[in-house]
DNA sequence: GTCTATAACGTGATAGAC
DNA sequence: GTCTATCACGTTATAGAC
């Protein structure tokens, strides 16, 4: 083998530690020295190979951007599927990649409120949705009156609301159910199927 | 005039400088000196009224919880409205608070991320919701067929989804729709009353 | 590349004058 | 009650040996 394991270099091993101590504590609340024991190495070695805090997490920070959205721009903008399907897709995807890693959305939205405008950059948020195929997809349905008018902030807003905010809020979700993870897990599995069920029925009852 | 206005006394000062800075940058992020500053007082009279920072942040949260459950809780028991009543009643009250002081969920979210179990007790939830006269009058709307089956925290899901994600999702939506705060305000005055009525489709179509 | 030791700095908290 | 000055400590970052 002429080369580590990517996951077992130093390097790596210190990111996927950095990741996961962001995004459970935030950058503020972070310390260096717990991404550095979470890793398992030395402190002087998180700047050796990163230079510094700030850096290290913008590095994680546009890495988690770049990965999330990513996936959901293949789906929205995919002309092979049409508006029913994509639906279907872009919750699954969501509460997939949730499931995997249930702070992620909290971590960009508390980090987002303090760096706005330079983070929706990066997202490139406004490319991935308000240009994609799936928008207009939805448009073509109002105009062809197979579905009823709604704006797409609005659209938007309900189907992200339904499949993010219960990650969000879990919490509080599971207390107020009195539920554990795994029930909590059931019940985003099946929204999956019920969401675009409900969505469908918003836009054509 | 025997007393000063209570928010002019130094005491209230310091803990309306605290509400918006700790709202805004949460525990960690926050410094005694910024709190200061924005109150135009000295740091040391910081810690002469609250003893620490520790505990001015948690009568922060305590209060902040506190007045953000309470009008919500008498809401969902009270006896003289019905189910649907309750329903338009809810969003309006999330919407109008969380316009106001839209940083309150991601505040209280993501502290809780670090203290759950605490928080939870605080909240009350469990009883402002699974025992609620709201739910229990769902569960009569299932039960009389004039509804159709949904478990109780799907639908409480969708309903606080709707309602609450988009201010904590704000600066990504306004991204998304190339909109300001104005329009954006607008939108969400608009869900008032949308709102109520797609929650009423997904119940019955 | 990796470590130990330490420098440099920021932050919470307090002492003490007024 | 309010201020200035300062302490005590924790954290980031670096120097230097190996």
């Amino acid at each position: 083998m002429a080369k580590e394991a990517k996951d077992n270099s130093t390097e790596e091993k210190i990111k996927n530690a950095a990741r996961r101590i962001f995004q459970q504590k935030g950058y503020a609340g972070t310390r260096t020295r717990d991404i550095a024991e979470e890793a398992g190495i030395n402190l002087a070695l998180l700047n050796y190979y990163f230079r510094s805090k700030e850096r290290l997490f913008d590095l994680i920070m546009t890495e988690s951007l770049e990965e999330f959205f990513r996936s959901l721009r293949s789906v929205f903008d995919d002309p092979s599927t049409d508006f029913e399907e994509k639906i279907r897709r872009i919750v699954e995807n969501y509460i997939d990649k949730l499931t995997a890693n249930p702070n992620l959305p909290i971590f960009i939205l508390s980090e987002l409120r303090n760096h706005p405008e330079e983070l929706i950059k990066k997202t490139g948020v406004k490319k991935v949705f308000l240009n994609s195929v799936f928008i207009q997809q939805l448009e073509d349905e109002i105009a062809a009156k197979r579905v009823k008018p709604i704006k797409s902030l609005h659209f938007i807003m309900n189907m992200l609301g339904m499949t993010v905010f219960p990650f969000i809020a879990s919490p509080m979700i599971k207390g107020m159910g009195n539920i554990d993870q795994t029930e909590f897990e059931n019940l985003m599995q099946e929204r999956k199927t019920l969401i675009p069920v409900w969505i469908k029925m918003i836009l054509t009852s």
